[in-house]
RNA sequence: GCCGACGUAGCUCAGCUGGUAGAGCAGCGGUUUCGUAAACCGCAGGUCACGGGUUCGAAUCCCGUCGUCGGCUCCA
């Protein structure tokens, strides 16, 4: 799967969804629509701005929209607003709220508003030397045939299409969250701005609610968790974004591994194995390279020919060699005293100086020796250059498609071979941004449950539904509820740019996949000019229950790639013909998808996927009772199930204490009483004791329950 | 990459306006022999992210680097 699809928005932040429908392409229908929260929340980013410009009168603003989780006002200016300052700014906000100051709203004309905007009256509390820039442009950007209106609240006045609540005095509880910068319009060639983050609920207790709700989150946050329950950890040595994952984290990647596996084999998928670098040769055919190279890690540089080294260590040698004469000759008095210990200190330049110091003050002769020697250790180096100064140079791989389209070109292929399905779970890497960082979800290292299928245009409805139904079945197996299809289309006006330029190959393969999204059903939104640049792509968008939105998995059509590679299949007509590749992941990347099943399981783990399935525990540790626990242990090991013994010195309710808090799936509880009846008592995590039963049951149950992958 | 905040023991954190570090849990050693969410005693554990600077003296102030976080940007 080439993963460059595998990205958009996994941050926390505004969805992609509501981002259509942001402030700034509002229609009126659209406003009108707006609801009684959001309408409270736009108000206070005015209440926001007024508090503002009391303490800061120059401050000038740009946009100010409710969003999910509450509003911001983003500001120019030239004080730096920090979370110290939240207070003072919320003081001011109080009192406006407590003025309880109608929202006044008047339509103006577009003349009559920019001369307010040139008078600094814009989103400001009078006028002021300077105009109030943003809003002027905002002004030339509002479409002739809309109304232009303001709002007033007090001696606020801002430039505003509403709506509004009645009162400043309805916003009833609301508190600045954070700061941030953010550039106008989204772009970064233009002014950076400060975003005043803040949130607002009619009643204090939905705003407590909502904190609350925010630090129960926080619990669940896969970071915290990642930590707690010792699946993978981050080391500065290995480096920023590159997860190592613990024993108990590489069994659930070992667990979704296998579910892969099983579904893929069942679905007619093939395995293949390549490996983790690839020549540059391969990402220029793919055309990854130049375009892709930012997001690639730099390259590795392997030296040609066998004469390049052996000249290089030649001349290192002479070059040695020539110094050690050079100081031999001209520095007799090298044994006197503190000369060594001074040489010894210096570094290569130094040493240099130092001896060029020396030769000068011995005369012309010494200048002349010295020279010649140089001569001598310079000339292989010049040599070299000449014979190679050619390198060659190897990528890791960002993404597994070049490889398995290689394998694709390896046999020669007929149409009774397709559909071809590669599968591997490769392990790619990206460079990505260090601010792009963020946990286990976006991350340097990654390794993808990857599959590219090879098929003609007449199986590629089939397949393409195939894929989907697999995205679906694992969905439920999961439980994942909250999911948005989007459906990513070509810019026609950007055809050879951003897009490879097949206008007519573009329009077949967007219609055909339209189609087979229609008649199958799936909800699915049309997203405008994020194809992948070879072919119309499907992001997979899932909510963790911390609220984070993220691509977890994808499924793109590419008819570009197949013809740089120039694959071929022999067809029934006997002509040779270019294969449409599906690049799929459902399940997106070892990294992401446990990131995102941490959050959403809260670490409880089903029982299949649980990093230690069953702790056995026991009350005392007799040695006849430490034998019976460790008979329940190797039956258990000998069908593969993840077990352990505690055989702490803890009491019992120390022992329970902390397979809970490990999250340990299925506690089997025995003292010696268990033991003479041959019974365990089950207990399951986060629902407590469930009694004794006998260990033959309690072993089957624990099996069927993994063997099933129940829920 | 950009703006801002942060970086003290394995983890969670304390350490006031500068006077060379402290708790709980985890770990280790004992004792305890127990019935469904923490038995008791003791021990050990730190180049206060790293590197410079200011100072008689720096975890504390300043600068730089690295890393993390919150956003922004990017994500063909």
């Amino acid at each position: 799967m080439d993963g460059r699809a595998e990205r958009p928005s996994e941050r926390p932040r505004a969805s992609q969804i509501s981002k259509f429908m942001s402030e700034e392409r509002k229609t009126p229908e659209q406003r009108a629509q707006m609801t009684d929260l959001e309408r409270l929340r736009h108000s206070a980013s005015h209440v926001l701005a007024t508090a503002i410009l009391k303490i800061w009168p120059e401050a000038q603003f740009a946009a100010g929209p409710p969003v999910e989780n509450g509003f911001y006002y983003d500001v120019d200016l030239p004080h730096r607003i920090s979370p110290d300052d939240f207070e003072k700014i919320e003081t001011e906000m109080k009192k406006e709220i407590k003025a309880n100051h109608p929202f006044e709203r008047m339509e103006i004309s577009r003349d009559e508003a920019l001369e307010l905007g040139k008078k600094g009256r814009l989103a400001a509390l009078s006028e002021r030397p300077e105009p109030s820039k943003y809003k002027l442009d905002i002004i030339e950007n509002i479409p002739p045939d809309e109304k232009i209106s303001l709002y007033r609240n007090g001696d606020f006045v801002d430039l505003c299409a509403g709506p509004h609540v009645k009162r400043t005095g309805e916003i009833g509880a609301f508190k600045l969250t954070s700061v941030a910068s953010a550039y106008y319009k989204a772009d970064e060639r233009n002014p950076q701005l400060q975003r005043v983050y803040g949130t607002a609920f009619k009643t204090k207790k939905e705003l407590d609610d909502y904190f609350a709700m925010l630090e129960e989150a926080k619990k669940r946050d896969h970071r915290k968790l990642g930590r707690e329950l010792e699946l993978f950890v981050f080391d500065d040595d290995v480096g920023p974004g590159l997860p190592m994952f613990l024993p108990r984290g590489a069994a659930i990647a070992e667990e979704l591994e296998k579910l892969a596996k099983e579904t893929e084999f069942a679905a007619g998928y093939q395995r293949v194995r390549t490996p983790h670098i690839a020549r540059e040769s391969l990402y220029k055919k793919s055309g990854h390279l130049p375009y892709y190279a930012e997001s690639m890690f730099p390259s590795m540089a392997v030296r040609k020919h066998e004469e390049y080294r052996v000249f290089w260590e030649q001349w290192e040698k002479r070059q040695n060699e020539a110094y050690e004469q050079t100081v031999k000759r001209f520095m007799p008095n090298l044994d006197e005293p503190g000369m060594r210990e001074r040489i010894g200190k210096m570094d290569t330049r130094e040493l240099n100086q130092f001896i060029e110091q020396r030769i000068s003050a011995m005369g012309q002769e010494a200048v002349n020796a010295f020279n010649r020697m140089a001569i001598d250790s310079f000339i292989p180096s010049l040599m070299m250059t000449q014979v190679s100064p050619i390198e060659d140079r190897y990528y890791l791989k960002a993404m597994n498609c070049p490889h398995h389209h290689k394998l694709f070109a390896a046999i020669p292929r007929s149409y009774r071979d397709l559909p071809l399905r590669l599968a591997e779970y490769g392990t790619d890497y990206r460079y990505e941004k260090s601010g792009e960082l963020f946990g286990l979800m976006r991350v340097r290292s990654l390794q993808m449950n990857d599959a590219h299928i090879y098929c003609t245009p007449e199986q590629f409805e089939a397949e393409f539904n195939a894929v989907n139904e697999m995205y679906l079945k694992y969905f439920k197996l999961f439980g994942i509820e909250k999911y948005l299809m989007r459906f990513s289309t070509h810019d026609p006006s950007k055809l050879g740019q951003k897009f490879v330029d097949e206008p007519e190959l573009w329009k077949q393969t967007e219609e055909m996949t339209r189609r087979v999204l229609k008649d199958s059903g799936i909800d699915y939104v049309e997203v405008p000019n994020e194809a992948a640049f070879y072919g119309p792509k499907i992001d997979v968008q899932v909510w963790s229950v911390v609220g984070r939105e993220f691509t977890l998995a994808t499924n793109q059509v590419d008819f570009a790639q197949p013809r740089r590679f120039n694959l071929v299949y022999k067809d029934r007509d006997n002509l040779e013909k270019t294969p449409i590749c599906i690049h799929r992941a459902p399940l997106g990347t070892h990294e992401r998808f446990i990131g995102f099943l941490l959050e959403h399981y809260a670490g409880n783990f089903p029982l299949w996927l649980s990093p230690e399935q069953v702790r056995i525990l026991t009350i005392g540790d007799d040695p006849k009772l430490m034998d019976y626990a460790r008979s329940i242990l190797n039956e258990l090991r000998a069908h593969q199930v993840r077990a352990e013994i505690d055989d702490s010195t803890d009491k019992i309710n120390g022992k329970i204490q902390r397979a809970e808090q490990m999250k340990v799936h299925t506690m089997l509880v025995i003292g010696k009483r268990d033991m003479e009846a041959d019974v365990v008592s089950v207990r399951v995590h986060g629902k407590g004791n469930l009694g004794a039963t006998p260990r033959g049951e309690a072993i089957a149950a624990v099996l069927e329950s993994i063997r099933t992958r129940a829920k």
